[in-house]
DNA sequence: GACTATGATTGTCA
DNA sequence: TGACAATCATAGTC
């Protein structure tokens, strides 16, 4: 039997289409079986359930206990059936399963890795606590700025997760109520257990769009607190004074060779309280600034050479056994002597142990 | 606000 | 991988 058959043969027991269409009616015995009657039932149920919406709660329930209870009703679920089982063909096969967000995923990765989400890690910054550290060196002015960074950071945390825990109530007590709504409509509408489910992703993907934006305004945030507190830039400390002394004077007292050891560069990072990149740092800025600006450089030189040189002196009056009194590392015995008295720097103007000289850090005869 | 000093970063090279 | 050179960005000074 095709469908158009089904739908206007009466003898398979089921109200069709045309049987709602007061033009095609025959009646569902049979033509002339009382259809006008019928017709006029029919438009009756129709009427209730247009106006339905209209009416109060009470009222509307009472309506909707007489509609279920109306001998015609099952007659015309059928017929709702049937229009749904055309029309939801449509959609069935749009609900295939979508692959995750790959947005969604980063920006889950990043508020995991930045401490945002995800189990709370030593005050929730602990890659803060780390890149701090790598960028501070240590300093006493960064452990009150990486309290704050704490500070903020958890304030962040603590937002988003309200936000979260907000938009996941709404979202389970909206789809509570309208799978409930759904349920109740059921009675009086075809609705198949798939289509509530359908409704509930259709709900839970509209609430995860919300809790995107939510994620992606809290990453914002966290970019803007690093970039504010932990970008090393921006929070560019000059080092202490005692440390630039330090550091100038062990790289004029090793002018001929200013390429600290590793040992070295740790034990003038523990001195000077900052980390041994920084003291990498510093030499390679200070050598390169000193090439280029060799005049100045001379100056600075001879200032500390004059410096070491009255250190010396005074060492040799107290110890006259001491070797050297200008520097506190273990120089090179060369170094030592030619920097205890003087002669390292006062060799400058010779042109000898420095780059504007013979030797331009080639290092080959830097010791 | 302009200018300089300076610590840090980045790209290149040996 | 360390050094260098260029550059950035901030601090400090005038």
């Amino acid at each position: 039997m095709d469908d158009q058959q089904r739908l206007t043969h009466p003898s398979q027991g089921q109200v069709n289409m045309s049987s709602v269409m007061p033009q095609a009616y025959d009646g569902p015995y049979g033509p002339g079986d009382h259809g006008d009657q019928r017709k006029q039932e029919i438009g009756d149920v129709l009427q209730q359930i247009m106006t339905i919406t209209d009416q109060s709660l009470d009222e509307a329930q009472a309506r909707k206990h007489t509609l279920n209870c109306h001998r015609m009703k099952p007659a015309l679920f059928n017929v709702l059936c049937e229009i749904k089982e055309k029309t939801v063909l449509s959609i069935r096969n749009t609900q295939e399963e979508e692959p995750p967000d790959p947005q969604l995923m980063r920006l889950d990765n990043m508020l995991i890795a930045e401490g945002v989400a995800g189990p709370e890690k030593g005050g929730g910054s602990t890659a803060a606590a780390s890149a701090t550290a790598a960028a501070s060196g240590g300093q006493p002015d960064s452990a009150i700025e990486h309290s704050d960074y704490r500070a903020k950071l958890a304030q962040i945390r603590q937002i988003y997760h309200t936000e979260l825990e907000k938009y996941e109530q709404a979202c389970n007590e909206f789809t509570t109520h309208v799978v409930n709504l759904l349920r109740e409509q059921s009675r009086t509408r075809p609705i198949q257990p798939k289509e509530i489910e359908r409704m509930v992703g259709i709900i839970r993907k509209k609430f995860s769009a919300i809790e995107m934006q939510l994620k992606q305004s809290t990453c914002e945030a966290v970019m803007i607190l690093r970039s504010r507190f932990l970008d090393a830039r921006r929070k560019r400390r000059n080092f202490t004074k005692n440390a630039t002394e330090i550091l100038t004077e062990y790289f004029y007292s090793h002018l001929s060779n200013p390429y600290p050891s590793e040992e070295v560069k740790e034990e003038l990072a523990r001195k000077c309280g900052i980390s041994v990149s920084q003291v990498s740092n510093w030499f390679g800025n200070k050598r390169i600034r000193y090439k280029k600006n060799i005049g100045k450089a001379q100056e600075e030189a001879n200032l500390y050479a004059a410096k070491a040189a009255s250190a010396a002196s005074s060492q040799m009056v107290t110890d006259p056994s001491s070797p050297t009194g200008s520097s506190n590392y273990s120089l090179p015995s060369s170094q030592s002597q030619m920097a205890g008295q003087g002669g390292m720097y006062m060799n400058l103007n010779g042109g000898e142990n420095y780059p504007g000289g013979e030797n331009s850090w080639g290092l080959e005869d830097s010791e």
